[in-house]
RNA sequence: GGAGAGGUGGCUGAGUUGGUCGAAGGCGACAGUCUUGAAAACUGUAGUCCCUUCACGGGGACCGUGGGUUCGAAUCCCACCCUCUCCGCCA
């Protein structure tokens, strides 16, 4: 949610945030809407004024004049109920138009409509050459008796999976590593309920826009498909101590995803599932543009660092405008190289929002003057699981099927390589 | 799932025969006095949001949330949410 003060001093600024977004969006409509909204609320304001001075009145007046006073009342009430029926649905179609207005992204994001026009800014490690005739992480993992996909559908249905055996020892490696990594760069980390109530997703701006990706129980809850969404409601409603920010939080949980849309994509393997776990970096921290930045490619270069840690290949990308989403100012994605793919798979997505989920979540703090701020929220993947198991092991590969353990793992996982039972 | 109790300001806690209650008291916080310094004591300040004003100020809203009754509600009624206690069930 944008300030309907700043949106209205800057309509030009929100519409061209918005136009790069490719989000279609009527400004103007909002401020009409506005304009009434406000009228309204000042003719409501002075009824009650007058309710509250004859109020007082009432209570030390005579019998005469109290008889008088609570007639003349009446009508004032009549007007009143009338005033405020009115405004009832311009309240409801304001909100309605509030939550729709995006953030506005960055100067530096580059335009584009989708996800094809991201740009690299940069690339790491060389994409691995293999001297025999690599495999899919699908076969590699099934022949290791790592995965079962087959009683995974049977379980789960479509995109069902069964990790097992030294596939769970990998996720536990990893998860584990990971942990230590982050902690370790001041992140406190915390395990965070998937099931959630609807204000942490109005909060963090995944409703209404991407309702029909979640999950949603027979009591109102949803799940989550990324602990960004906990770890944001975790502060919901609080005034933090600005002594306390920034707040650096590593939260894991399991993360639920419908894929509405996407059902003929990645049909195979571990890349695009319903049920993962991740491992989420979020930082609330003062409201000031240079912070977010800076604490944006903190979060950014963690993961990459994490993944250099990991020895495997990839490039980060700059979203383009069209590939934000609505609360995003920037947006970086780590993608990994996927050998018999042949191309950069996403992993991690590093972006911040300025106030844009704090203002809906009600998260502030005070600032040096004692006024009342929000906080700024950014939030990046830290690692998820198990699609980091795809690259990782197409990347190493032998060529009599077995894995190579990158070396940073390799006490978590209690060994050097993965080969197959006898 | 059954029975009961309760949700008030940073915390604690009064207020429930509706009318100067935005709300007593206590604690904490901040400023000052005292002190070499600190503690203690004493004095003073202080909620959030919206509208309006150059400013001083003025007006409105907020006592879990949303409705209702009333001239007027923290106080009465209804629904929902949450917390606690007991029973049942359970990893």
């Amino acid at each position: 949610m944008l300030d309907i003060k700043f949106i209205r001093e800057n309509k030009d600024i929100v519409a061209a945030g918005a136009k790069k977004k490719h989000i279609d969006i009527d400004i103007d409509a909002l401020i009409g809407v506005d304009d009434k909204r406000r009228a309204l609320v000042a003719e409501v304001d002075e009824l009650r004024a007058r309710q509250n001075k004859a109020s007082d009145e009432i209570a030390g007046a005579d019998e005469g004049t109290r008889v008088q006073k609570i007639a003349e009342m009446k009508v004032v009430k009549e007007i009143l109920a009338q005033k405020e029926e009115t405004l009832k649905p311009i309240m409801a179609e304001w909100q309605k138009r509030m939550v729709e207005v995006p953030n506005v992204p960055d100067m530096t994001v580059p335009e584009g409509e989708s996800d094809a026009e991201n740009q690299e800014i940069k690339t790491w490690g060389e994409k691995t050459q293999f001297p025999f005739q690599p495999k899919d992480h699908v076969e590699l993992m099934a022949a290791l008796g790592m995965v079962d996909f087959e009683r995974g559908t049977k379980i789960a249905g479509f995109r069902g999976y069964v990790l097992k055996d030294d596939g769970v020892l990998l996720s536990f490696a990893i998860w584990n590593l990971a942990l230590k990594f982050f902690a370790d760069r001041g992140f406190s980390p915390m395990i965070m309920p998937s099931l959630a109530r609807r204000e942490n997703f109005l909060g963090t701006g995944f409703i209404p826009q991407g309702e029909e990706d979640l999950y949603k129980t027979q009591d109102g809850e949803y799940l989550a498909g990324t602990a960004e969404v906990a770890t944001m409601g975790y502060h919901m409603d609080e005034v933090l101590q600005k002594e306390n920010l920034p707040k650096k939080m590593l939260s894991f949980s399991p993360c639920f995803r419908r894929e509405a849309g996407s059902h003929s994509r990645d049909v195979k393997g571990l890349i695009r599932v319903h049920e993962f776990y991740k491992w989420e970096q979020v930082i609330l921290c003062e409201a000031n543009h240079e912070t977010s930045v800076r604490f944006h490619e903190e979060l950014n270069r963690n993961t990459e660092e994490f993944i250099e840690l990991l020895g495997i290949p990839y490039h980060t990308v700059v979203n383009c405008g069209g590939d934000l989403g609505l609360g995003q100012v920037k947006k970086y994605d780590i993608e990994l190289w996927v050998p018999m793919e042949g191309k950069y798979r996403e992993i991690s997505s590093a972006s911040y929002f300025h106030d844009f989920q704090t203002r809906r979540l009600n998260i502030r703090y005070k600032d040096a003057e004692g006024k009342m701020q929000f906080a700024h929220s950014l939030n990046s993947t830290a690692i998820p699981t198990p699609r980091i198991l795809v690259s990782l092991i197409e990347n190493y590969q032998q060529e009599d099927g077995s894995i190579v353990i990158p070396e940073a793992l390799q006490s978590y996982m209690g060994k050097d390589k993965i080969v197959k039972k006898s």
